[in-house]
RNA sequence: GGUCGUAUCGUCUAACGGUUAGGACAUCAGGUUCUCAUCCUGACAAUCCGGGUUCGAUUCCCGGUACGAUCACCA
């Protein structure tokens, strides 16, 4: 069975440039009926942030990006913090020294960095093996343990993103694998973890790629099965310069989730940027990801994080929604006026805009003034093309017309007001620009609005008459 | 600088070595009796450069250029 894993480091949010991490393995251990885990890896008490391990799981949960195994979930491979697990990785590095394959660092940090400006003088690249102490002191905890390089060689691996990889043996250092304060690097615990764990496939960012070497020849030293190592181009910051990180003003998973993206919308989006299906299928259900996603077909390139491309699917993803689904999830969205109105008639209000939101947040501006009385803003007619040439008097003259014949209608339904609007039309003698427009901006006050009859019907006949009767001088 | 990798419209991408190089976002122009949005039509727009292999190269090879990743007691 395929296993695969995500393993965040709680050192703070969780931003959509590594949400593809979590993602794509995701997406495979789904596919094949395999187990997707989850693993917080903590061993730098320095970058440590309190908060940061929920904030990563609340939004993976949000997401619908669900582990099998791991904080909150249990499982038969715990624990799953890193924190909790010194003694498995002593017991590993133990058996290292015990083939000589690691060894006690005797040397200071200062040291150590002397030496590598010594290399860099020299114009020779720095490798630590070149300053290998003859005769180690025993280790006793409190110096770093190093990993010991005994037969550097050329690597080659297959990447089943990046294809047939190689890298020379001038790679290959005696690097860390358990720090001075006791805790195991990166490089070192996610190898134990890994196998302890019975990952089968380890798909993370490309960053990682330079240094599969050395984990090759540590699961040499430890005579361990190497899993499938995929390594994933980046996301680049708008400028496509580098690769987005927080320091590019990278947003939150969560600032989206705020803004009013949709999960769906948001998974669709991450996915198709280096992926897809080979069909001209733009729109994918998590399902559909799922089922039709293969590491094989991920670009090798990095791709810039589109934005407007973003908001384009959550808009799609929104008119997809039932009318109440999407109620249950705008309930944040609305204007505050709106807080003690009738469920019924905001989910009405909601229909009308539903076709139009591209985010939930536009929502409270997009709706308020079926909440609450307008604030007349006569640019709204002064900038009009066709409205700022008629006087006031032709506006209160014309809407006195409108006001009686609204007046007059036997029933207030769409219907009869779209064929009231139309007689108006032919009354009047005025052209639908002018009219209409007329009408709708009296009666919300809004640069736009949903179809001009729907929301005078919405609106109410005694609110639309009472708005009208006020714009009349 | 060393090592590794990448290169198709502005952006995300498709194309067994043979296509008028396709789609989507964005932009622009029309249509859907007002606006905004949706929807529909249309327009604009790309194979980094130079060699080679081949009847034929976006595709394979080499070189260049540009860009990216990495070279921590961070992950």
């Amino acid at each position: 069975m395929i296993r695969t894993r995500f393993a965040p480091s709680p050192t703070g949010y969780i931003h959509v440039g590594n949400v593809r991490a979590a993602l794509f393995p995701y997406l495979l251990a789904k596919q094949q009926n395999g187990r997707f885990i989850l693993r917080v890896e903590d061993t730098d008490q320095a970058r440590f942030v309190e908060g940061a391990t929920d904030l990563i799981l609340d939004t993976l949960e949000w997401l619908g990006i669900d582990w099998e195994e791991g904080p909150r979930r249990g499982g038969d491979h715990g624990p799953y913090i890193q924190s909790q697990r010194r003694d498995i990785y002593k017991r590993w590095a133990q058996k290292l020294i015990d083939k000589g394959l690691a060894y006690a660092d005797p040397y200071t940090p200062e040291q150590v960095q002397s030496f590598r400006e010594e290399a860099i003088a020299a114009k020779k690249p720095f490798l630590y093996r070149d300053y290998r102490p003859e005769n180690p002191p025993a280790w006793d905890g409190s110096q770093p343990l190093r990993f010991k390089v005994t037969d550097p060689k050329r690597y080659t691996w297959h990447d089943p993103i990046m294809g047939e990889l190689s890298a020379g043996p001038e790679v290959l250092d005696d690097f860390i694998l358990i720090k001075a304060d006791g805790l195991p690097t990166y490089n070192f615990a996610h190898i134990v973890d890994d196998a302890e764990m019975g990952i089968t496939h380890v798909i993370r960012g490309l960053e990682y790629i330079s240094s599969i070497p050395r984990y090759l020849s540590l699961y040499e030293a430890l005579e361990l099965v190497c899993p499938v190592l995929a390594c994933m181009p980046h996301i680049m910051a708008p400028d496509g310069k580098k690769k987005l990180g927080k320091r590019d003003g990278a947003k939150s998973v969560t600032d989206y989730r705020t803004d009013g993206i949709l999960p769906e919308a948001m998974l669709n989006f991450l996915a198709s940027m280096g992926w897809n299906d080979g069909t001209e299928q733009e729109l994918f259900s998590k399902d559909e990801l799922i089922k039709k996603f293969s590491l094989e077909r991920v670009q090798r390139s990095g791709a810039r994080f589109d934005e407007q491309r973003l908001h384009w699917m959550n808009g799609q993803w929104i008119r997809r929604l039932s009318l109440d689904d999407l109620y249950e999830r705008v309930a944040l969205y609305w204007p505050a006026s709106a807080a003690t109105a009738d469920g019924k008639y905001k989910k009405q209000v909601l229909s009308l805009v539903q076709e139009r939101l591209k985010t939930l947040a536009e929502l409270s501006m997009m709706t308020k003034y079926f909440f609450e009385e307008p604030v007349p803003n006569d640019s709204l007619i002064t900038d009009n093309k066709q409205l700022k040439r008629l006087s006031k008097n032709d506006i209160s003259h014309l809407l006195e017309i409108v006001k009686n014949e609204f007046e007059k209608l036997p029933e207030w339904t769409p219907e009869s007001i779209h064929a009231c609007l139309n007689q108006l039309l032919a009354t009047t003698g005025q052209k639908p620009g002018i009219l209409f427009s007329l009408i709708r901006i009296v009666t919300t006050w809004a640069p736009f609005s949903p179809q001009l009859n729907d929301t005078l019907a919405l609106l109410g006949r005694d609110k639309v008459l009472d708005r009208i009767s006020r714009a009349i001088l």
